[in-house]
DNA sequence: GAGCCTCGAGATCT
DNA sequence: CTCGAGGCTC
């Protein structure tokens, strides 16, 4: 139920820099509508050196207070540009605990995709979307100049998340900080895993019987995306079989192995463990 | 029966 | 927030 205002009746106005709030529909909490609001650029100064985030230990509330009150740090890509000297400078600040924060700042360069997305700070988009989204997208750019559409099409990303993340992109102000995150050298393109790391690197499948969820040659892809192998023929380098319904003789092979098996179930968690 | 709305469950985000 | 179920309209 939308709330009617008397005719003078003002609408609250935000407690820090006093711009106009807004309440987006069907929902109950008023937001500033000021991106520039002192409160909010804090908030996401401290959202993007989060443990989730980049991780950039060493900056927390106070620091990002200190940052932002000097005009070391405007927006979150200044970070990357800060000098060791001017960090000493600080208040409580030595030459040591200066060369820490700038060693964690650019130990942050190298973090995984997802947590980059994550660290942007797209309304609606937590760490469990952003790893979505880095699955989908092999990076920033990708990502950037995405259709609603497609966002759409993928599971768990309606209207709301899609429009959220096109509007990002579309803002000035967000595509220049990108801009800086990438000269600065901050890696906004999946992370390259080496094949031994992969998780199911080592691993040999063979497929028996009919899987729902894909043809065996989505599923050969998949096993392969993660580092596996597979095979036609069940043998002690097999290390399971994954048995879909009304399976072949491969069946009877890998019971006389003792080899492990795998219902589609179990694969498709396997699958979602990555 | 396609299109649109509301509602509730279950997951996610603030 | 997303998504599917169920109800309504045309």
């Amino acid at each position: 139920m939308e709330k009617i205002l008397d005719k003078d009746e003002k609408w609250p106005a935000c407690p820090v820099c006093g711009a106009e709030v807004v309440k987006p529909e069907g929902e109950i909490m008023y937001y500033c509508s000021n991106a520039a609001c002192p409160a909010q650029v804090q908030q996401r100064l401290e959202h993007f050196v989060s443990r989730g985030a980049m991780d950039i230990r060493g900056i927390g509330e106070s620091l990002s207070a200190i940052l932002l009150a000097e005009g070391l740090v405007k927006d979150v890509a200044d970070l990357y540009y800060l000098k060791a000297e001017q960090l000493a400078q600080l208040e409580k600040m030595g030459d040591k605990s200066a060369d820490n924060v700038i060693t964690a700042i650019n130990n942050s360069k190298e973090r995984p995709l997802a947590r980059v997305i994550f660290a942007l700070g797209i309304r609606h988009i937590g760490a469990e979307t952003a790893e979505i989204l880095a699955t989908e997208f092999h990076s920033i750019d990708e990502l950037s100049n995405t259709s609603r559409e497609k966002l759409m099409s993928i599971p768990t990303i309606g209207p709301k998340i899609a429009d959220s993340i096109v509007t990002f992109f579309q803002q000035e102000v967000n595509r220049n900080i990108i801009k800086r995150l990438r000269e600065a050298g901050v890696r906004l393109e999946k992370e390259v895993v080496k094949a031994e790391e992969l998780p199911l690197a080592g691993m040999e499948f063979v497929i028996t019987g009919h899987l729902e969820a894909f043809t065996r040659q989505e599923a050969g892809a998949r096993i392969k995306a993660l580092g596996g192998s597979t095979s036609s023929n069940v043998s002690r380098k097999t290390s399971y079989l994954i048995v879909g319904a009304d399976p072949g003789s491969k069946l009877a092979r890998a019971q006389a192995l003792g080899t492990k098996q795998l219902n589609e179930e179990q694969f498709l968690e396997l699958l979602r463990q990555k």
